[in-house]
DNA sequence: TTAATTAGTGTATATGATACACTAATATAA
DNA sequence: TTATATTAGTGTATCATATACACTAATTAA
């Protein structure tokens, strides 16, 4: 390269040549909503109405606004497709390739939400067929590259489970370990020792005990935990 | 939420409203490179020209192009900074806060990219005042939100020489033990005990033990290791 | 031959991960 | 009231990994 001023290297993006109107992409967020219910690992998806991939599903989002921002354009569109708002969200990565839409030059920040699906029966009711929960296990075909985006919010999620504290976002306030570690094992899809469990994260002083516990069946009651504040 | 439609929530981004061309952001590509030369991790930053924040250093970068990926993006302005291809780049995070820069809505996709000092030389003679290399441990005042994405890479370059073998990106193709733990001494900035990390490293199983060694100083000279590919 | 300098090595200890099986508490049914 | 079924709850031994620590080897120059 010479010293020549050609301009086009040296230049802060906000120096020159901020691109014309038409050349500019269109900028979403979408949005990965995980829950664990009972036994499964779920995601949010949205059937879409019209082409492309009309039929399919797809991961829910929305373009964001003017004065706005990415997180506040994701936290938008997740209270508006759950009704639940202050929820874990986190910004996973970020999706541009010129052909992922075949109609126009859309970028996609990626959010992955975590909500416990206690939370979540507020919105039971809401929707019919074109809003539903899909097993991670067992997804349908979907739309886009959502394919992609959906196994790698799951390697997120997996990874950040075994060194952060990120597990107790899929649980109501108060919780049995065993609930705890049946998240963990639905997660990580494999079983985890109980003893070894339960030393490791008592180890990590994170939760504090509780008086009360929780009957469920015909068994022992089970001490209630909650994860510790501040 | 009702089932009436009122058509903003179950839309998957490129349903319908696709937003104004006036209502778009500008999406640019930040990238900071990184390299570590003798005895400092270092970042190249650019002088800005004008206003806003004239005269203060920001991070490389420059807007999307249509039709080329992100990273393709982030490749091409780093090789217009750095006559260098076919390096370590890596997605960071995406910054798009309304007010990040003071006249227009850009949406920035950091990503990271790291350069032996060694292949750098080619590019030494060029430019002036403009553009120079900063020691992570004494920065000037910066541009925008750089010094927020600075701090950001940093801490991902930290937590990645854990727990993968991106420090090799940082060397010559043939180096020596030594040599590699300057590297990771000076990006994590503590002393690393000589014995524990080559058993570490040694057990990863990811070098070549090669026949050559190389002289440096009127010492014993030290056996050349590479990285092994495939 | 000596001095100066960095390369190169091993062992003991502590810490964390894993493997593994029985007792405790409850509700229900006999 | 007792027996049964079911999940809650616990401890220890072993293995692997991380840490702490000090001397010998190879070279050049004086």
């Amino acid at each position: 390269m010479s010293k020549s001023n050609k301009n086009t290297s040296t230049s802060s993006p906000s120096d020159f040549f901020i691109p014309a109107l038409k050349d500019r992409p269109s900028v979403a967020v979408d949005t990965i909503i995980f829950t664990v219910d009972g036994k499964d690992l779920k995601v949010l998806l949205i059937k879409r109405k019209i082409e492309p991939f009309k039929g399919m599903w797809a991961i829910p989002g929305g373009f964001v606004r003017m004065g706005e921002t990415l997180e506040q354009a994701a936290r938008r569109e997740l209270f508006e497709e759950t009704n639940v708002s202050n929820i874990y969200l986190e910004q996973l990565y970020t999706f541009g390739d010129p052909g992922r839409d075949p109609r126009a030059w859309v970028v996609t920040i990626a959010y992955f939400a975590l909500i416990s699906s206690e939370r979540l029966e507020i919105k039971a009711d809401t929707d019919a067929e074109d809003v539903d929960w899909f097993s991670m296990y067992s997804l349908p075909p979907l739309a886009f590259d959502h394919d992609k985006i959906l196994k790698y919010a799951l390697e997120r999620l997996r990874n950040k489970l075994s060194y952060t504290t990120i597990g107790f976002q899929l649980l109501p306030k108060k919780f049995t370990l065993t609930e705890l570690q049946k998240v963990y094992e639905i997660i990580l899809n494999k079983p985890i020792d109980k003893r070894n469990f339960r030393k490791k994260i008592l180890s990590e002083n994170m939760l504090t005990e509780l008086e009360e516990t929780k009957m469920d069946g015909v068994h022992r009651p089970a001490r209630l935990y909650q994860f510790k504040e501040a």
